[in-house]
DNA sequence: CCTTGACTTGACCAATCGGTCAACTATACT
DNA sequence: AGTATAGTTGACCGATTGGTCAAGTCAAGG
């Protein structure tokens, strides 16, 4: 059996879980604390609040991202076409582990945070904005890749990795709202094969 | 200067209002009442819960949203291609319409609360799911008028379809995080030219 | 040994949450 | 006129919200 993580971190995760599988309001100061299996007092002592600690938890998810399925993925060894597929792959295979762990699909943590949060809480939504622009960076990265191997005629280039992304987004949303992870099957990998042209 | 609407629209009204600005759980019952001008004990003589005012909420924005864009946009007397973009420009005129006077661009409101509840409310899921159903039902009839008058090879249709309401709202998501109209004139377009085709 | 500062504890706060209820008023039908 | 019914009112409920705080524990450093 592992020794427990310090309380710093014990708060972290608990509030990340707890959140990502319900929303930012449902879940109360005082819930984070019993998962965390920590007093109130604990909690403010490391967080001033409970924005300030979600703004912490955006972080820690990004981190993690990044740590594992973003650095697999986006591999130097791999093609451009090979890294989407990846990406597809490992995001249906985290949404179905989520699922079957849960009984539901949970979607992209910051798209629910932005979605619940953009309008009443602008440091959070800016957080997320810039996220979004470093995720979306990749996608350009990838793209621009792609079509140095095979030019693509009349390609704007970032509107369509913006496009991607959103699409990316919308079907997170979609198999969220159908708490089906079959629709990530059937839809995420078409982000690849989306364009959008410059108007001549 | 015109009357009030009854007691029950008003509080439908406020709600719908209130939510859409912000978010489920940040609107409570009192200042649903406040804007609607009915004291608390009127709310539930009407409303048995807030969930249920939610359900009838939702229904509220559907009808509005049948008897304005949908109807306008999906009219028998427009080709299916004009039919997309007179979606995509009533969608755009709406939400800059409404960053215009909240300051907030705030996406769209089915997405908003499923992101939001999905997990969390079953009945405010399944309704908004069957909902989506009924949008991507419009994108697919719209999508077979349109392949019939022009063919498209190995067109997966129904996938086509779904793909493309994810990609709309995924635009929507985009467009509220980044707190900017621009996003939606930017990629809005692109979803009518989205494809995914069948494996071979 | 004693002090310092990080950390923990549990009691406490005002405010708000969703929801209830008995009493009251106004309207409509017999 | 009398009664039934729909709607309104404001006081009230227990529970929970995010947040505070004084008092205490504890290990490290002088």
């Amino acid at each position: 059996m592992s020794t427990q993580p310090d309380t710093y971190t014990r708060i972290l995760e608990a509030a990340r879980d707890l959140i990502y599988a319900s929303s930012y309001a449902d879940v109360g100061v005082q819930a984070i604390c019993e998962k965390a299996e920590v007093k109130k007092g604990s909690f403010y002592h490391f967080f001033p609040s409970k924005q300030e600690l979600t703004l912490a938890v955006i972080d820690n998810y990004y981190e993690g991202l990044k740590d594992s399925i973003l650095r697999e993925a986006f591999s130097a060894s791999l093609s451009p076409a090979e890294r989407f597929q990846k990406l597809f792959e490992l995001t249906i295979a985290r949404q179905e582990l989520i699922h079957q762990q849960t009984g539901h699909v949970l979607g992209c943590p910051f798209g629910n945070l932005a979605t619940e949060l953009a309008t009443s809480d602008e440091a959070i939504r800016c957080k997320i904005e810039g996220l979004f622009g470093r995720l979306q960076e990749l996608m350009r990265e990838t793209l621009v890749e792609a079509v140095a191997r095979e030019k693509i005629e009349d390609l704007d280039i970032d509107a369509t990795a913006e496009g991607m992304f959103a699409y990316f987004e919308g079907v997170m949303l979609l198999a969220k709202t159908k708490n089906d992870p079959a629709v990530l099957r059937k839809l995420l990998p078409a982000t690849a094969q989306l364009r959008i042209h410059n108007i001549n």
